[in-house]
DNA sequence: ATTCCACAGGAAACAGTGGTCC
DNA sequence: GGACCACTGTTTCCTGTGGAAT
């Protein structure tokens, strides 16, 4: 008698090639996708063209915050009516230039900068990418806009990390932004911030505010009929006839609707439940694929995160699995033996506890304050997510290999 | 009312790296 | 080649916390 396997690989490959595909256009799965209208944001687009249009009479439009949860179409906004305005003036005299940076990406003050000038066309012969001081490179930036006599339109996304790294560093960068406009007598520099946070310009420095806030926008959080709407566009344009059911679609509007608003994130429930359908051979995107993304997106998010860790948060993840439910001190405890089993030497109390605190965040851990009375006050750790998670994502690293 | 415990967490200092400038 | 700079990761020092025990 003959056993017959089948090979996991070929099985999938098959499927793909015989199967039916129910995606015609993949890249109209993603949030950056732009159709022709921008994600039903017209009175923004409005508002956001209105307070940059002295440009195109050339003088300096007012700074311009722009607020919005995640995923509600600020950034796009703002980078489309930008361009069109950029489209109008490219061929005068007095062109602007559109300068984009995230300052989550750019993680340093320094770092921001140098994307600054690299995107105005600063070489690193011209603007190296370290060494130099803040006020430094500042200065080479303002002499260079200067120079060429540009419109300089700086969009800073994500600006409340900016202004974290402003309140880290003691550097007033922002203030030095919105006030370089004294400091030049040609070319100008216009801001436009874009938050998540509603609250970060507490947080500021009040003669920045006055000078940043000059405009606000705030951006809504999209309504489930909106996110209906938007996915209605995505599939007509990006799956094949009939390929999504109508149900399908109402509850991946509803649960992005109800749960964020975040049409970013509704596009990727769309996306990745197609994915799964073809690969099921089925003929239609239905309400189970949906669900069954959703937890899948959900998975993965935490495998990246624990993959993403430095070694000694691995170490902690694995010793708050092992000693689940006790205190701070235990799993210090438990921490030290992991190191010396596998030959590493331990940090600090002090530092595991601002891991333990950066860990927590990510939701994989959780933290309890407890009142021990005379015992003390200590907090008790407990792991989020099965230990079997934890122990497969590891389980390839051989540094792990007798711990886990 | 006071003392005590076992931490939490802020602030500052320090070490090390990788760079520029003069 | 030495002074200077930005930055990251870490340590050291210190103050605050709040309920049980005294």
């Amino acid at each position: 008698m003959s056993v017959i396997t089948i090979d996991p690989i070929e099985k999938l490959l098959n499927a793909a090639e015989t199967g039916k595909s129910l995606i015609k256009n993949r890249d109209v799965l993603h949030f950056t996708y732009i159709p022709n209208t921008i994600l039903h944001r017209d009175t923004e687009q409005e508002q956001v063209t209105q307070s940059l249009i002295p440009i195109l009479k050339q003088s300096r439009p007012s700074n311009l915050l722009v607020y919005g949860k995640p995923g509600t179409g600020k950034t796009l906004v703002v980078r489309k009516v930008l361009s069109k305005i950029q489209e109008r003036v490219e061929k005068s005299n007095f062109p602007i230039v559109l300068v984009y940076t995230n300052s989550k990406v750019e993680t340093t003050l320094y770092g921001l900068l140098v994307s600054f000038g690299r995107q105005l066309g600063l070489d690193e012969k011209e603007l190296p990418p370290t060494g130099l001081a803040i006020s430094e490179v500042f200065k080479r930036l303002l002499k260079l806009i200067e120079k060429r006599k540009i419109n300089v339109v700086f969009v800073i996304d994500e600006i409340d990390y900016l202004t974290q790294l402003v309140i880290k560093t003691g550097k007033d960068i922002l203030y030095q932004l919105t006030r370089a406009n004294e400091r030049l007598n040609q070319g100008t520099i216009t801001l436009v911030g874009i938050s998540n946070d509603l609250t970060f310009k507490e947080r500021l420095d009040p003669r920045v505010i006055s000078s940043l806030g000059e405009e606000e926008i705030v951006f809504t959080n999209y309504t489930v009929e909106q996110i209906r709407k938007i996915l209605e566009d995505r599939i007509k344009n990006a799956f094949i006839e009939g390929a999504v059911s109508e149900s399908a679609l109402n509850l991946c509007s509803a649960m992005a609707g109800r749960e964020h608003g975040d049409a970013r994130r509704a596009i990727d429930l769309l996306r990745v439940a197609g994915e799964m359908a073809e690969r099921d051979q089925s003929e239609s995107v239905n309400e189970e694929h949906i669900r069954n993304a959703a937890d899948k997106i959900e998975e993965n998010k935490e495998v990246t995160t624990l993959r993403s860790y430095p070694l000694h948060e691995k170490l902690l993840v694995i010793a708050v699995m092992k000693s689940s439910g006790t205190s701070t001190g235990e799993i210090y405890t438990c921490y030290k033996n992991l190191c010396k089993a596998v030959g590493q030497k331990e940090l600090t109390t002090r530092r595991v506890n601002q891991m333990l605190s950066d860990i927590e965040l990510s939701g994989i851990i959780t933290g309890r304050i407890v009142h021990q009375g005379i015992h003390g006050n200590t907090k008790k750790f407990k792991l989020e997510i099965s230990p079997n998670m934890v122990k497969e994502t590891f389980k390839s690293d051989l540094t792990f290999e007798d711990i886990i």
